[in-house]
DNA sequence: CTTGACTCTGGACTATACTCCAGGTTGTAG
DNA sequence: CTACAACCTGGAGTATAGTCCAGAGTCAAG
């Protein structure tokens, strides 16, 4: 197979496989005598394992350690867990913090509907709020 | 006032400040015969009112758009309000797409717990999965 | 007048995950 | 043999929000 029926098969651009090739996600292809990457089977598991893994919210440098693991023979369950478990980790972080914009967006919004009611009206956000201080000359 | 002190009294980096007058989110300061540039209380403000905005999770260009309904003196609600609901929607989504990754990724946990047990197996994430078919020639 | 702290400009660099391009080569169908 | 599609490489560009740097100029104090 060459890379463009790849491509098709997988979903991954042909840039995005080349790509792959110069990261060190997948092994150089062998080539034709032209130069032409020759691909087998077990590139096609290996990008649909890229897609896998990266629809999981890993990072290619992640991936990339996946890979690693997924090709030495071995293929322990415990380092997965704790890239897992890690994973898990960063996104209740990310939604934490989504979530108390969240709230201060929500907190925003009523206080411009509560100075808006149905008119236009200088809007709380726009003017200088709470952190208004004595101002020192100069 | 000069740029390091606005760096001190505001927490933005003198850096910053210059990179927020050339993307036109401050108003290009007066400058001293020598060419520093000199600033006000509006220009404390205004820094403020970024860090504000930006906290809510605004872009820089998103801020420059408030910042100009900021100076139209008018200041009306409405249109803040209609960005804010935009963003909170945002917000929704992605919240909504990490709450599902991390369904996937406790699923895969999960996979990987049953499999592991106490000891080493080949880990179910490794494995090729569920989507193995047939294999075609070549 | 000298020193030292501060500031100026323009441009390069950071990270991520690719995409797009030009200019040239290869493979294959007719 | 000729076309033409598909492929090759190397390098630039994308978006975001700045940071970091060199080399030069400015300002205030002593």
């Amino acid at each position: 197979m060459q890379i463009g029926a790849v491509a098709k098969k997988t979903g991954v651009s042909v840039d995005a496989i080349r790509f792959y090739e110069r990261s060190a996600l997948l092994p150089n292809a062998p080539r034709t005598a032209g130069g032409f990457r020759r691909y087998g089977e077990s590139d096609l598991e290996a990008l649909a394992f890229i897609r896998r893994v990266k629809a999981l919210g890993f990072t290619l440098s992640e991936v990339r350690e996946l890979l690693e693991l997924r090709r030495s023979g071995l293929q322990p369950c415990a380092p997965v867990r704790r890239r897992l478990e890690q994973k898990i980790l960063q996104i209740r972080q990310k939604l934490a913090g989504l979530q108390k914009l969240r709230r201060e967006l929500n907190l925003a919004l009523r206080a411009c509907n509560r100075a808006g009611g149905k008119r236009s009206v200088r809007c709380p956000l726009l003017r200088e709020p709470a952190t208004r201080k004595l101002e020192r000359a100069k």
